[in-house]
DNA sequence: ATCAGTGCAAATGCTTTGCATCGGT
DNA sequence: ACCGATGCAAAGCATTTGCACTGAT
């Protein structure tokens, strides 16, 4: 993704773009891990020492209300930020805590389906997500 | 759950018997909550003003380690405890942060069928759940 | 020029830790 | 009596807040 992509994605959530935003995004949106506040810090600061990091608390949660990123907690209570905004899975290694995305488009068609025939009592479903703990083997 | 019960559940996870924890366990097994270490405080409190919080926090972690209650972590990084020991699934209000159990035998099945079916390389499938989010109606 | 964005430091909230005392086996 | 459990207070850590300054439009 070039400056201009991010520039854009950054300008549609109706949010003035700054270099900072910019970093954070990019950082953000190139790692396939689930980063933490503190990660993008630590990676943005090598080519940006001055960046605070409450700056990038407050950016990764404007972020999140304009809903060009999405944030979940971990099971250690961290959280975790995320620029694939399609609902999907998550493995969790009980061991390393590292978490890993699972995709799977029949699993999500399972379970859709199974919602839209099997309705909750006095609850709107949102959105659906699937939590695998385990281990890398 | 009589005494006995609590002190034969507390026992078979090779623990000592204690008041704290007689109450601690009551308390958390008694509601269809999902009692934060605070509210499991409040409520023991009443009945016995010189229990800490620290213990309460030592205590439930006791707990989850000798497997005899589950802990998980909300969507605001608090932790939540839980006597139901069978993975089950959760319905999360956004407005009101309330938690509820979703039970769904049929649920159950469809995923647990879903990942015979489709072994995840790599990784091994300890357990499963899956959070819904949404808001009463 | 304006007003939102940023940097810094202090504050908050939940949880853990250290240690002296207590209590169950 | 022993050794783990408890109570209390202090520390820890991730996150939020307040406020003066900066910078994008």
């Amino acid at each position: 993704m070039n400056i201009e992509a991010i520039k854009e994605k950054i300008s549609s959530g109706g949010l003035k773009f700054t270099h900072q935003r910019m970093v954070i995004y990019e950082a953000v949106s190139t790692t396939h891990n689930h980063p933490t506040a503190e990660w993008v810090y630590e990676q943005i600061r090598e080519r940006n020492p001055s960046i605070s990091l409450g700056t990038v608390y407050k950016t990764l949660d404007t972020f999140v209300n304009a809903k060009i990123i999405q944030k979940f907690i971990d099971n250690n209570g961290v959280m975790r930020f995320d620029a694939i905004l399609e609902s999907h899975s998550h493995l969790y290694d009980k061991e390393t805590n590292e978490i890993r995305d699972y995709r799977s488009e029949k699993l999500e068609a399972l379970i859709k389906d199974f919602f839209k025939k099997n309705k909750i009592d006095d609850f709107e479903v949102e959105d659906i997500s699937v939590v695998i703990k385990g281990h890398n083997k």
